[in-house]
RNA sequence: CGGGGCGUAGCGUAGCCCGGUAGCGCGCCUGCUUCGGGAGCAGGAGGUCGCUGGUUCAAAUCCAGUCGCCCCGACCA
């Protein structure tokens, strides 16, 4: 009986596991139409989260928001040979509209490029139109094979950013820029640590000219690309005729770039910190940090315990933390449930602090601070409640990045490797495994179907291994990269 | 699309081989007692057994078909 309210463990079924956590917490559910899910409250609380402060770091980059439509008309994706060769197998296209069949199909969108340099193209006539920089929130949809919560569904949510500029550099800039504002948001925010790199060229964007793309490592030792950023050069403006006069006089075509993290992350939310308890929410995320049990007997005591509760609620509300922001308090008030089955719930939902009180507690004049993410519990005064909640919450989001971080160290393989020893990592713990290679096809593909395992990022500078590597992987010849390869979602 | 599994109350399931009017746990409702780690007792509500057809006096159970979902694999953020 107690079994049925316990979850699966991550090692005994990690897939299984996840499923639950994310059923059972109420972050989502299936959706009557296959491959679709509905993002709850508690999930769609996150989400808005990751969307206010991922739109604050957008906009503090000179990014603006605007929205396009989600019909594209058949044939402008078929513009860009790459971009139609990469999406076509998932496309979901509308035939009749008002009861007649449509003059032209209309895709629903996978992704907006094509009609965003479109509209670019008629609004732009000179360099000094540029840089465009937009931003927009939306929904997409693709049609997967196979879908998970999450982490692929046919439609999801995601923000996708858009720009054109004058020169090449600039545009590369800006690539680079957007991969470096993911990155500080996952570890700042998600407290997930990532790899950043550029893409190999099968792994690529369909439709750039170059992607680059943050990796985050899960308790399963998978990889999640958790962002991409890419630029996609001029072959957009190209297939859209996006051109503009330049400061010369000539006529050049514009240099693009887009970039974009989607409602993914919260899965990666999910794989990263979950433990068997449940899910565990970052305190910057959390749209509830500190969930306060009152604890009591009689009914008179009920009454007391809940005015004392509704007091430290007010009080934590009203303190200002060093970021800007209120305390996010909830006082679980719910009567004909024990203490201890409420500590389960929460646990399960990951509220980052749960705070108990109890007769025993007013008396004198503390209260018990419990961290979900190390079950310490702690005793403090009421009277400097809110610095020392705040304080926890703050060393609560550090520790969890450090935690994921350590884990994916001690997951990680660098140094000369011989394919044996790689495939035996790959096959059995998994994990990242930094090798060398060559930079041919060839190899990368045989790797691929010989283990799954498939070139995550080519790192950046910061994340390559001390001495750089000499030989392939594969073909042992001399290596041209430092690759990341792991299994991946 | 290939392989595997499953559709019985809100959730999890038993019953199916061997047809005979559907049971259990959790949850839900009411009341009393409880309440510092998943409460106890008593009473109660809730099911066209995925759908269609067939066999039969009789189908959750047997047969045929069909729909859906989940998991594993091939494609992808």
């Amino acid at each position: 009986m107690a079994d049925d309210k316990k979850l699966p463990t991550r090692a005994a079924d990690f897939s299984a596991w996840y499923n639950e956590v994310v059923l059972r917490s109420e972050l989502a559910d299936y959706s009557p139409v296959r491959g679709c899910m509905v993002i709850r409250p508690r999930g769609y609380g996150i989400w808005e989260r990751m969307q206010r402060q991922l739109d604050t770091m957008f906009k503090d980059t000179g990014h603006e928001n605007a929205y396009f439509p989600l019909f594209i008309p058949e044939s402008f994706l078929k513009k860009e040979a790459q971009h139609v060769e990469g999406f076509a197998p998932e496309l979901a296209v509308v035939t009749h509209g008002g009861g007649k069949k449509l003059e032209e199909p209309l895709v629903v969108r996978p992704t907006s490029e094509t009609i965003i340099y479109a509209m670019y193209a008629k609004w732009v006539q000179s360099y000094r139109d540029l840089p465009i920089l937009i931003n927009q929130w939306a929904n997409v949809v693709r049609w997967e094979m196979r879908t998970r919560l999450f982490l692929r569904t046919t439609e999801f949510l995601w923000q996708e950013g858009h720009t054109a500029h004058a020169t090449p550099e600039e545009a590369e800039e800006e690539t680079r820029k957007m991969l470096g504002v993911y990155r500080d948001f996952m570890e700042s925010y998600m407290a997930m640590p990532v790899v950043t790199g550029m893409k190999s060229d099968a792994e690529k964007f369909a439709g750039a000219v170059r992607t680059y793309a943050v990796e985050a490592m899960m308790q399963d030792n998978k990889g999640l690309q958790a962002g991409t950023s890419h630029n996609l050069g001029q072959n957009f403006s190209k297939a859209f005729d996006f051109t503009f006069q330049t400061e010369a006089g000539g006529t050049e075509y514009a240099w693009n770039t887009s970039w974009g993290v989607s409602t993914r992350m919260i899965g990666g939310l999910v794989m990263t910190h979950g433990d068997d308890k449940g899910i565990q929410v970052p305190p910057l995320l959390a749209p509830i940090e500190v969930v306060i049990v009152p604890i009591y007997k009689a009914d008179d005591e009920r009454a007391r315990m809940l005015e004392a509760a509704e007091k430290v609620r007010a009080e934590l509300h009203a303190w200002e933390r060093r970021a800007p922001g209120k305390l996010r308090v909830h006082v679980d008030k719910r009567e004909g449930i024990k203490p201890g089955a409420k500590y389960y719930e929460w646990e399960l939902r990951g509220i980052p602090i749960r705070m108990e009180l109890g007769p025993r507690d007013i008396e004198k004049n503390q209260a018990v601070l419990v961290r979900r993410d190390t079950g310490v519990k702690t005793t403090v005064s009421l009277e400097t409640i809110g610095e020392d909640v705040a304080d926890l919450l703050h060393a609560i989001q550090d520790s969890m990045l450090t935690a994921a971080r350590d884990r994916r160290e001690s997951n990680s393989y660098r140094g000369e490797i011989t394919y044996e020893r790689f495939r035996e990592i790959i096959e059995g713990p998994g994990g990242f495994v930094y090798a060398g290679w060559c930079g041919g096809a060839a190899c990368e593909a045989a790797i691929k179907e010989e283990t799954k395992a498939t070139i995550r990022v080519l790192p950046d500078e910061e994340f390559r291994s001390a001495e750089p590597m000499k030989n392939c992987l594969k073909c042992g010849a001399n290596a041209v990269f430092e690759a990341l390869w792991a299994k991946a979602y």
